[in-house]
DNA sequence: CTTGACATACGAATTACTTAGTACTATAAG
DNA sequence: CTTATAGTACTAAGTAATTCGTATGTCAAG
């Protein structure tokens, strides 16, 4: 049986996203965070951080009254999945015509050109 | 007023390519091209492409007795939107970490850095 | 002219995603 | 002890995405 939820869904990524930084945190870190940006109920955050649990995303402990939240895995892992997801989603899973449309959108330019060259050198 | 959809849903985007892939299509042949993969319904078919039409990604003329369906916007404009969209939601916007993804997970290799550098040339 | 094939129109059910309200509990302050 | 506060649990409701059934119309073959 395949997993339902492959990837991250774009409110589960904004939480996640804030979930890394912090390494840990509670609902009330991650929901003051989020009302900084727009208007968002404690219970809101509340609710998407269980179902990011349930997801297996996050891992809770409790600490004093409240639940201490932090990444089930490393930001690198997740994001990897989601973009190797996009890939096989919009480019058919290979990655150059990716890399012809941040050609030409100027997305890559000579710096990022070396910075590519500079990580390979590294991987060899 | 800013638009809702902003891009296309992974079903929108599936019938998108087929259609792309022909330059025009009947129901009957988007319908039959996915059956080739997976069960679904001739109406199912119809629905999206009816979405579709609404949204304005697809045009319809009336042909004899159906309907024949055209990509209103090139590929490369709309998976370049798709891929914009991705960026900023992800990597916040900037092309970069996603350049490093690439390489460690092999999607970038010397071959691949051959191809962006040619285009490179090309834009200069 | 009746019937079968094939098309659209319309409506609706299901599931996923997102948001949030209400009830209840425990702790800390007075 | 009472009460305000801060937390969780549970429930529900709205919207988007996906799927498909039924009704209806038209054309061509018999």
């Amino acid at each position: 049986m395949r997993p339902k939820h492959t990837t991250l869904t774009p409110q589960e990524l904004e939480i996640m996203k804030l979930v890394w930084q912090r390494d840990t945190a509670t609902v009330r870190d991650i929901y003051e965070a989020l009302l900084a940006h727009r208007k968002i109920a404690y219970t809101t955050v509340m609710t998407m951080m269980k179902i990011l649990e349930t997801k297996g995303y996050l891992k809770k402990r409790r600490q004093d009254r409240a639940f201490v939240y932090r990444p089930a895995h490393p930001k690198n892992q997740v994001i990897g999945g989601m973009l190797r997801e996009f890939i096989d989603r919009v480019f058919n899973g290979s990655a150059e015509p990716l890399l012809v449309h941040l050609v030409k959108t100027r997305h890559i330019r000579e710096k990022e050109l070396q910075t590519i060259k500079r990580m390979l050198e590294e991987l060899k």
